[in-house]
DNA sequence: CTTCAATGTTGTCGGCGCTCACATTGCGCA
DNA sequence: TGCGCAATGTGAGCGCCGACAACATTGAAG
């Protein structure tokens, strides 16, 4: 920790930290990994020895969002006097929620093409897996008699919308269709709707 | 068109065309505008004749892109003789297929953020309010007797299924959920469902 | 024929990701 | 205790990029 040594002590966690400020407060694109080290007054190439590219980083700080993300899902999984419907209801209002208070994050972690590529960053596989896991499991959870095939297109359909939505609001696309934006209730409701 | 004359000819159209081959190919990021210049045979500095700078070439491209969207999807509302449910399901497969063929420039016109700025770009203004005026058009078609807010709210929630569905297609993130994705045919039937 | 606006060129600046050879440090082991 | 090595940080440099400024060339209008 002290400032004045060679070795600065926790490089890689203080690289993950101010990357992730960076990342809710002006997006993924803003962080460049020359001014993160001058910030944390290390030259430009020290970061190199903590990540072997700016990828990996960005991939290390979604991956920390999946498992925030996961953590509030499972929250409301977890109690189980919810009906089927309420749970999956209070389920998409976490990513709603997580979507409106940290949407530079939000988007690394789904609009980024991390997930998409044939070898996934490995240190994000397991969140994100476990991230969509859970969105079948609230699906299955309201529907606990339909088939699998039923499930996994209910629930496609339905996280189409959400995460449509959520693209699109965080955008201000919406202000053509109307001067306030549905709320992230309305969403959750219209969403549960279709799909019940 | 001669090549080797000092000025080039027709620098601005052949900017626009060599850029949205890219951008269709290879997305926008892979723009460059030194490249394109390297290409089409003329000075780095060139292209800052015609555009301002690179965002006002994508924009430009963008708005092409709006064009030809709207020219798609009016050749389906052209026909009178459709039931409204029937042009509005072949109105979202417009769009469906037009992301699918397009995917490049698509995620151009609709993911970049041209469009939620204080002042998006003026060429594209036009063609983008057309374009989701057709929405509501189409869906106003399909309900005669609805109220415009219920309209407005059934617009918003159906374009947010699509649109997500196509940004989770491209970024191939349903594999997650199925073996073989949903295809666009069920996709629109699924919207038309929920909104109908 | 002259003049001028449009268009193209060269040079330059600052920023970026990334790599390489080298410097410093501290920890584990003899 | 002291030594050696792996971990970590440094500085220089490469190639790429967008953008600007000063200058060159051209064609068309008068």
């Amino acid at each position: 920790m002290k400032k004045d040594s060679y070795h600065h002590g926790d490089l890689a966690n203080e690289l993950l930290a101010a990357a992730l400020k960076i990342v809710e407060r002006q997006g993924a694109d803003a962080v460049s990994l020359r001014d993160l080290a001058q910030t944390l007054g290390v030259s430009r190439a020290a970061p190199y020895r903590h990540f072997p590219d700016r990828d990996a980083l960005l991939a290390a700080i979604a991956a920390r969002g999946f498992e925030d993300l996961v953590e509030a899902y499972e929250a409301v999984l977890a109690d189980r006097d919810l009906s089927g419907a309420e749970a999956l209801r209070r389920g998409w209002l976490v990513y709603l929620d997580f979507a409106r208070r940290r949407p530079g994050l939000f988007q690394l972690m789904f609009d980024s093409d991390f997930l998409g590529r044939d070898r996934p960053p490995k240190v994000m596989i397991p969140p994100a897996d476990r991230a969509y896991h859970l969105l079948w499991e609230g699906m299955r959870r309201a529907h606990p008699d339909a088939d699998d095939a039923t499930i996994k297109m209910r629930t496609a359909t339905a996280w189409s919308t959400v995460y449509g939505y959520i693209a699109l609001d965080r955008a201000n696309r919406f202000k053509t269709f109307m001067i306030r934006p549905l709320s992230r209730e309305a969403v959750a409701k219209a969403v549960l709707a279709a799909s019940c």
